[in-house]
DNA sequence: TCCCGATAGTTAGTAGTCTAACTATACATG
DNA sequence: CATGTATAGTTAGACTACTAACTATCGGGA
């Protein structure tokens, strides 16, 4: 809305300041950072209404999308949710106190502590799940179909 | 490049497990982030180059571009830069102790304290921009001029 | 002039992530 | 089969940002 305004004037104050230099991909960046930061801290909230950080929802996501029987290893879950090991471990250590998740043995490999969703958990998740899916389809509401399409492949091509 | 897999993988794990539900808002959402993470990451080590964190060069920015007489209050840093004024205390407090930036005195408002660049800290900002621009130029060398408007026109609109 | 609420900035304490070091286990090779 | 190297996960310590409480100052009425 007005955010427009303040990315515009971040782009205005550079150009008058150094004239000799192109920043529009700077402020196309800055655009993209603003969206990101400003959506996460909008989904923060609606998880929170679950009890759930996004660190730990990002967790019962990998979790759950694996299917039965809902067990990843922690270096599995690293991967997937791109944090390290020492941050799953510290998500894992907060879900387990709360009875989300629990930590088994792999007869095959003791040093790996394969991790599976609980009951609760998988009831957490299904519901927050919800929550979440609106929270994102609100936030691209503003866009039809075909822009989303677009802007989708636009995504694809950058990365 | 296969992290199009990744985010395919995601969203084919959902449709598999809820194929009641609609991802592909989430998907997409998904998508900017991954974008936005990655790319901060690569922003990350080009400014450690410079000896500058993100956010110290976040501040150097603003006051760069805020133009002479490179001054700006706290409060308005904050907002510029979009961080709790305790977040600029400890951004100042640091530039500080390294000579980029100094603490004034508003000789009509005694609780504000206007921070000011240095010499140092305007050479070491213009230095660092420069390479920041490539960055940013080579994070979006994948599109053509007109995709890359397309997707400014598609972000303003998201905002 | 004296309050009292608003404002500017800092400080204290918490939370979350990272890197690097550490423990335990597995595996491959000589 | 003994040993060295790689791998799985945790722990320790540093860093950064946030919220909330605190200090100092300003400014508008009674």
């Amino acid at each position: 809305m007005n955010d427009e305004d303040q990315i515009d004037e971040l782009l205005h104050g550079w150009e008058s300041a150094r004239p000799d230099l192109k920043f529009a991909p700077m402020a196309l960046f800055a655009r993209c950072n603003r969206f990101v930061t400003l959506s996460m801290r909008q989904l923060e909230t609606t998880l929170a209404g679950h009890g759930l950080s996004v660190g730990e929802f990002d967790v019962l996501s990998a979790l759950r999308r694996s299917g039965e029987p809902f067990r990843l290893k922690p270096s599995e879950l690293a991967d997937r949710v791109m944090v390290t090991r020492a941050g799953i471990t510290s998500r894992v250590d907060k879900l387990e106190g709360n009875g989300f998740v629990e930590r088994r043995r792999d007869p095959d490999d003791r040093r790996s502590e394969p991790i599976v969703l609980t009951k609760a958990g998988r009831r957490l998740i299904d519901g927050a799940l919800v929550a979440y899916l609106d929270n994102q389809t609100r936030l691209f509401s503003g866009l039809h179909p075909a822009q989303q399409r677009q802007l989708e492949s636009l995504l694809r091509r950058l990365l």
